[in-house]
DNA sequence: CAGCATCCGTAACGATACTG
DNA sequence: CAGTATCGTTACGGATGCTG
């Protein structure tokens, strides 16, 4: 943990702040479960009203049900979404978001909104990929 | 994509627009390269400007090399963050956020904030797991 | 110091089949 | 309709050793 300074260091540490490593933990536990491959795309279906089960499958292309059942059920755990079942002859069951998920899908949309505003943009930068090699002399 | 009503449907399709089904594969492209094990950490840390390489390592714990090198070559090549590698003797590079990263950076801080403002109570929604079974009946 | 190459374990994910 | 259970594949991610 000690700063080992090899040579010039006097490197502009400034803040360090950084991190706090507190907020590592917080981040890698919400990115675990948000960050996966399904969970952000039900919650975003999910903005749009209640949705039951298979809609949800239809409404999701490449999802299976493994995977639906599985996102759908931590989902549901981590209270971001609520499951609702109508004990009717065709069973049916609801999922839908509550006011905690409601928050994270504010922050999802904007990630949504900065993802279609840039990924353009994203790709061209991916395809140029090792192009722009700067490099810089100093003694 | 056209709407197969089983029996009552009828369901509330309100706005009907939820996921625009474009959308779904900005989100996922932008998940895969986010949404992994350690591109938030390393945005985050590059946040407090400026980082050599074994400080990034150090910085983030539980990183590994190939995990540290990976993760900043895909972040490099996507164009959200820069390397410039000074030609000394002793080798030294560092990697700092452009602008298209800072953005990103932005709605990360917010679902860090997100994060440290909720995660307690998900850990308790966590815990309870299956407590609160609703059932409607409605026949 | 910075980075790459290789091996290997884990578990995330998908496809299929079966149940209430 | 709404799930559960099992199996196989794949890739993610970690440890180690070597290069420039």
């Amino acid at each position: 943990m000690q700063d080992s300074a090899g040579i010039g260091m006097a490197a502009s540490v400034g803040p360090c702040a950084s991190i706090p490593a507190d907020h590592m933990d917080f981040i890698r536990q919400v990115l675990d479960r948000v960050g996966d491959k399904w969970s952000m795309l039900i919650i975003a279906v999910l903005e749009g009203g209640p949705t039951r089960y298979t809609d949800l499958q239809r409404q999701i292309p490449g999802i299976s049900q493994r995977m639906l059942t599985h996102t759908l059920h931590q989902l549901t755990e981590d209270g971001l979404i609520s499951r609702t079942a109508y004990a009717e002859v065709p069973p049916r069951v609801e999922y839908a978001l509550v006011p905690l998920g409601g928050g994270l899908n504010e922050i999802v949309k904007q990630l949504i909104g900065w993802a279609a505003d840039h990924h353009d943009e994203i790709r061209a930068n991916r395809s140029r990929a090792g192009t722009t090699a700067s490099s810089a002399s100093r003694s």
